[in-house]
DNA sequence: CCTGCTACCTGATGGC
DNA sequence: TGCCATCAGGTAGCAG
């Protein structure tokens, strides 16, 4: 679920289903799944307490107890899965014929929600506040948060020499953009990727930052509508194709000049955009 | 501090 | 059909 819309989508979901109920027993079937951190400092710190609030910045899913939080962060290809109790999660997970690999798993009084993660790449873990743990401790603006104002926006541009898509990809300046959304924001502002952050004008940070927060919004929309069922493991989010223009679509024409989108690599990930008309 | 590289994992896909 | 290479919506950790 991998960027801010998917994951604001899932907040939006889960909140009714967890706000205000007390986490039972913590169940770590893959302890790869809470690492670095131990299976047992999960379980103290977390069972027996109740979830105050859910909450998100940038990619990561916060879980707010009575002392301190959960994060959940769910790299390329974690899900969140529901089940009405232990035994049917136990059924249903971790073993033939099914193929849902839940890795972490909380219990309440009334359901289970489940932390899936076939690639084993996402992590829960646990923390005293928000000012610990490298990932969370150190992210930058969230895109759809207010303080993300165009002029804040230009100011770290000019405070960075990377190439543009790379600077949108670091976590730490803006929280929440990935290599989809870098690439249709860029596209949409028609800005080309390999251009130095600091190189754009007041005017193209301006076209940037408000290309950034529309297709933002606009895939939440789509990320909403259906929203996630977290009871169907073979559920993910449909239709976002349909608002694509460059990602993914190498070799077809651009929908404004019919030129070819072109597919290059930056930071070892693929960028698409078109040559054209992105300067 | 910044930047660039690799590791971490599994599964889907396409070429031969 | 099988095998191999490549690709995937992400980040942590490390060296320089």
């Amino acid at each position: 679920m991998p960027e801010l819309p998917e994951v604001e989508a899932v907040a939006q979901t889960l909140r009714p289903l967890v706000l205000g109920k007390k986490i039972r027993c913590v169940h770590v079937f893959h302890p790869i799944g809470v690492k670095p951190q131990k299976s047992a400092f999960l379980a103290q710190n977390a069972e027996g307490q109740t979830i105050r609030r859910v909450t998100r910045h940038g990619k990561y899913l916060l879980l707010e107890l009575d002392r301190g939080l959960l994060s959940l962060h769910f790299r390329l290809d974690g899900q969140l899965l529901w089940f009405s109790n232990a035994r049917e999660l136990e059924v249903n997970a971790n073993r033939p014929p099914h193929n849902v690999h839940v890795d972490v798993a909380f219990e309440f009084n009334r359901g289970v929600l489940g932390f899936a993660d076939r690639r084993h790449l996402g992590r829960v873990h646990v923390f005293e506040s928000r000012n610990v743990g490298s990932g969370l401790r150190s992210l930058g603006i969230d895109a759809l948060s207010k303080e993300f104002s165009a002029k804040q926006f230009a100011q770290l541009l000019s405070q960075s020499r990377r190439p543009l898509k790379e600077f949108l990809l670091d976590q730490t300046r803006v929280a929440g953009i990935g290599n989809i959304y870098s690439c249709e924001s860029m596209w949409h502002a028609k800005i080309d990727p390999r251009r130095h952050a600091d190189s754009l004008t007041k005017k193209e940070a301006a076209r940037l930052h408000k290309a950034i927060v529309s297709v933002l919004r606009r895939a939440l929309e789509c990320c909403l509508r259906p929203a996630p069922d977290f009871r169907d493991p073979s559920w993910w989010f449909q239709g976002l194709e349909k608002i694509l223009r460059a990602y993914g679509l190498e070799d077809q024409p651009c929908r404004r000049c019919e030129k070819p989108i072109r597919r290059i690599e930056q930071g070892g990930r693929s960028t698409y955009f078109c040559a054209t008309c992105q300067k």
